[in-house]
Order: C-alpha cells, then sequence, then structure tokens
DNA sequence: GTATCTGCAAAGAATTTGCAATCCT
DNA sequence: AGGATTGCAAATTCTTTGCAGATAC
C-alpha cells in the first residue's frame, strides 16, 4: 500500500480518538484542516486500514459502522439514549478470561471453524444515568 | 396492537423458519401466496414485532439485519462464505453460564446500566468447511 | 513511467416514511 | 365510525464505485 496524506489523517484521527467515530464524523473533522477530502476516500481508507488491522471495524445495530483503535480485550457499549459508543473496561480480569475460555470452548466443540466474535452491549450510559437522577 | 393478516404471516414465517430470514427473504416468500404484499410492510411488522419481543432482530457486519425467533442462551455464527446465518449449539453448558456470569459481573462493576449483550460469532460454518476440503 | 490513490458525482443497498385507500373492532 | 394498517412510491441513510486527473515511488 502506498502512502497518502488522507491516510495517514484519517488513522492518525482515529487513533488518536477517544471516541469512537464514524466515517462522517472522520470525514467532517478532517474538512476542518483538508477542504476537498472527499467522503469516498474516508471509506475506502477506513475499509483498508480495518482490513490490515491498523483499526477495527464496529458493527451496531441501527446506525453507522464506527471504527476504534485497535486494543485488545476490550468491549463496548452503544448507549440507547445519545447513540454514543463508549468503551466498557473490566475492572476484574477474569471477565476477560470468561471471553476467551469461551471462544476456546466454542471452537472446539462445534463444526464450524470461528474466526472472530464480536460482543456489544447496549443499555445506558453512566453519563445519561445521572442525567436521568437529576 | 390489532390483527392483521399481513403481521399473523410474517410472524409465522420467521418463526417456523430454521433459517434467519432477513425482511427481502421474508417478503420474497410471502409473495407467493399475497402478491400485494409490500416490503415496506414487512419492515414495518418485523420492526413492530422485534419491540414487542415476539422475535429478535440479528444485526451483522456487511449485510441487512435478520430475524429469529426467540429463544433464550443461543448465540449465531455469521458464514463468511455462503453468508448464511446459524444457530451455534453449545454442548457444555457451562458456556452459557460464562456468557450470563459476564453480563452478571459487568453490570455491576460498571457505572452504566446494560440492557443487553449481543455476540456474534464470525467464521466459516460446517456445510462450507466440508466442501472446502472436497 | 506507471500503478495507486484521490475527488467528485452518480449508483447501490437497506430501510423508512407520507399518503390515500382499506381493514379491524 | 374511527383509528390502525396496508400498498405504493418516493425519500433517506449509509456505503460503494466508475472515472479522469493527481501523486508516490
Amino acid at each position: 500500500m502506498r502512502y497518502s496524506v488522507q491516510r495517514e489523517k484519517i488513522l492518525e484521527f482515529v487513533t488518536k480518538s477517544s471516541e469512537h467515530p464514524t466515517a462522517d464524523i472522520v470525514y467532517k473533522n478532517l474538512r476542518r484542516e483538508m477542504p476537498n477530502l472527499s467522503l469516498g476516500t474516508v471509506y475506502r481508507n477506513l475499509t483498508s486500514l480495518a482490513r490490515i488491522g491498523k483499526i477495527k471495524k464496529i458493527t451496531v445495530a441501527n446506525g453507522s459502522d464506527h471504527y476504534d483503535k485497535t486494543l485488545e480485550n476490550h468491549y463496548h457499549i452503544l448507549c440507547n439514549k445519545c447513540k454514543k459508543l463508549y468503551d466498557i473496561y473490566f475492572n476484574d480480569t477474569v471477565d476477560i478470561e470468561k471471553v476467551s475460555d469461551l471462544e476456546k470452548s466454542i471452537n472446539n466443540e462445534n463444526g464450524c471453524k470461528i474466526s472472530n466474535i464480536d460482543i456489544m452491549f447496549y443499555g445506558i450510559c453512566n453519563k445519561c444515568l445521572s442525567k436521568e437522577r437529576m
């Protein structure tokens, strides 16, 4: 894959972002410094960056795909109120182990070959919860 | 919710189906006996049937939503070859327990309120695996 | 030089919606 | 009767793609 300014900036934006931007968010933000950037280019690069594993695509119910910097062993929650996607941090590493144990045992017991598991949580984020209580 | 033939047939189709039909599959199949059925009606009813819990919507990466009869404690694998969605059966009930344990512990340790977890497996189904070996 | 990548705009796929007619109750 | 539901078609939303020009190497 050849170098391009656009791809570098797109990767940088996703990597430095603490949110999990959609293609449109990446596009709108980078347009400020690159007024000629096109949405097609953003989609093409997000797709290829995900293919080579530099970032990860996250599919959610009822909405655009999000993109995340690649980090091991963490999951996401989509807030049904504000529609934002947050990381879920496990306080107890046992939880993480449960997931990978699960993955292993299913691999062995089924006739199919599992290449990956997507786990998505849905609910209300803590910000929206505290707003509700006010 | 008032009765309608269309909704009854749509629910029946999803419930009796061993596959996990998309809106389009439901539409194409029911059109044989209901030539005036419209795709909009199928979407509207699948959505409301899912809302009241009679069926379950399953969102997958890169493709249409699927619908499933509501059964507890089972998960799905999307075959990357044939793009079909299959149930995953656990031989060992411990696996199921791992998932619900996971759910409980996350509920307690995070500031957010989790209403549900979606777990999706991706890989190659056993049918496509045996074709590969031939 | 040439294959890759971009911007643009148009196309495509999936789903939703407005509206008048029709159907339950 | 009167509100819910339908069929139809148009609109929306998200994403992909064809193409001609620009860019990396």
